[in-house]
DNA sequence: CAACATTTTTTGGTATACCAAAACTGAAAA
DNA sequence: TTTTCAGTTTTGGTATACCAAAAAATGTTG
């Protein structure tokens, strides 16, 4: 990682925000505005919208403002089938490719995973367990592979955020990883891809009820004509 | 697609560029310059530059000119695998969700590529083929899966491209795509499967001689003072 | 002549300015 | 009251200006 571009950390910036929900779904982001509120030009965050645009994160309109995404429950699903496959072929890669400090560095994330799981920052809790899933991915040795599959991690951050929220389960997450690592460790491509299909089938359902929620959004919150005080 | 911005002109431009080898791998592409030859500012061409480098044609160092991309074939056969498995992905969803249309627009282009092969441009030939594969992942009805199928797709059209112009091979091109749209069309997964693996499977044989010959450039054109190997 | 220090130039990163299209507003007409 | 349409404002698209870091060139010294 060599890139602290100032577009960059502005995406990181409003990734977090989107993910927070501090930027709720269909809400514009103004170029102008944003960048005057976090005292950069436009040209950055310019470039940074583009950037969470690419990752999903926001809906480019032509001559439009963007908009923060709301995506459908087929849309992620679609996207969680995806990176099923995805995350197979990392497995049965790692299978043949990875190496004892691979496991070793699974093993230390997964154990870290259930030390701080009841306490962590959400966020925080999910960038680890997303580093988990990455060091299955480069322990695969095929970049093409590892980058597509973290783009797809990264677009599905904010439903497995949503998800894991409100259905919080140490237990389940830690074994759930714990089987992974134990089929990869013994070199076992079929408990391998089993058990990752047991991991992530599971995360459809989770976060089905979260999305469809959202889908419908209470009434259709339209601002109300009453003329309030300021 | 309704977004004609002139980024996107531009990246279109030296996408083709790049394709043709007007602009040779390892060479740089100076935003300043490129823009005023262009006849635009270095705005979009910056735009257009941040998208070609996120297809994997061009490469971006921090503070130093973006290059264009000079794959290593492992680089290149890393992508082909994820290719072949995304591909598998559209074949086995396609046999569930496929139309009697979308078999009769495969049929269509692939008797197209019958007939034009001998003699189109063969950037043109390659937007067909393209069309083809990228008519089965349409047919996948899976959006992600489309997508991330189509920049593979793109990412890997100049291997391609360089492949088949020493590779020519009408009947086998056509031959392979009627194997697939048969196994498709009797909605058989395990047959389609085994289609595109012999199709696929051929492409990473076909284009190893001619990027491992572009891996080791012809003698060091001039500038290095005797090269060692790297 | 070679190695190092210094100045000049190149180049990407960032900020600002300008423009045209879209959206908003409000008054006039139906 | 509703509709329409001109005029203003907002906003993204594009061009230009400025800056600092990195190369490249140049000079200097052993």
């Amino acid at each position: 990682m060599s890139e602290p571009n100032l577009a960059d950390e502005i995406a990181t910036h409003l990734r977090r925000d989107i993910l927070r929900g501090k930027l709720a779904p269909d809400s514009p982001i103004k170029e102008r505005d944003n960048a005057a509120e976090l005292g950069v030009s436009r040209t950055p965050m310019r470039e940074a919208i583009r950037i969470l645009a690419q990752e999903g994160l926001v809906i480019l309109r032509p001559s439009r403002s963007p908009i923060v995404a709301r995506p459908t429950f087929k849309e992620l699903s679609d996207q969680i089938a995806v990176m099923l496959v995805l995350e197979k072929m990392c497995g049965e890669l790692a299978c043949v490719n990875a190496t004892d400090a691979d496991f070793a560095e699974l093993q230390s994330i997964n154990q870290r995973i259930g030390e701080v799981y009841d306490q962590a920052d959400p966020l925080d809790l999910f960038e680890i367990d997303m580093s988990f899933h990455m060091a299955i991915a480069k322990a695969a040795r095929n970049q093409a592979l590892y980058d597509t599959h973290r783009a797809f991690l990264a677009r599905l951050w904010r439903a497995r955020f949503l998800a894991a929220r409100q259905n919080r389960n140490r237990a389940r997450v830690v074994g759930h990883h714990a089987a992974i690592l134990d089929a990869l460790t013994a070199r076992d491509v079929k408990a391998v891809q089993a058990a990752i299909d047991q991991h992530l089938g599971q995360l459809t359902e989770d976060f089905r009820p979260v999305i469809e929620a959202e889908e419908n959004p209470v009434p259709p919150r339209k601002l109300a004509p009453a003329r309030a005080a300021e």
